[in-house]
DNA sequence: TAATAATGTAAAGTATATTTGTCATAATAG
DNA sequence: CTATTATGACAAATATACTTTACATTATTA
């Protein structure tokens, strides 16, 4: 799965911490997912479509491996 | 966090097992997740949005305690 | 340049998703 | 009614998400 947080994140202008912070997951969580070293929970990815303003679909992707 | 994979998957008329194979995962992950028994990850969530040919944001919400 | 903020990453621990196996019950078909 | 299929659910084992702590590196700013 590829995913476009670093950009969501650029364009409403925060850290990772603050993006950390207002969806209520540590720091480390968010780089590693923008790192894809995991692949988020369903409710971490809702509270982050809330954020952004956008679905889901549009900052998640599969990809080959999925 | 709840769903309406019941309901997309009666719009299919598939079986909880015919939908488990489709995206990948054993029937009592479906049937737990109907049952809002645990949260399915992300990429479970897209396989689902390819299958249902639905936004994430269309079948999965979040609720209070999230 | 020096100080500070932001990011990348890793290890250890905890929480939880998912599998496999199993059983009970409900619904459906013969 | 009987056999079969579909669903609900639980327990144990495994995989993986997420936290906390910690440290190194890369910007950024004074």
């Amino acid at each position: 799965m590829e995913n476009r947080i670093k950009i969501e994140r650029a364009i409403l202008d925060i850290t990772q911490e603050e993006l950390a912070q207002k969806i209520g997951v540590s720091r480390q969580t968010i780089n590693s997912i923008e790192a894809n070293r995991y692949v988020p929970s369903t409710v971490l990815a809702l509270k982050l479509s809330e954020l952004f303003n956008k679905p889901v679909n549009d900052f998640f992707k599969l990809t080959e491996d999925d």
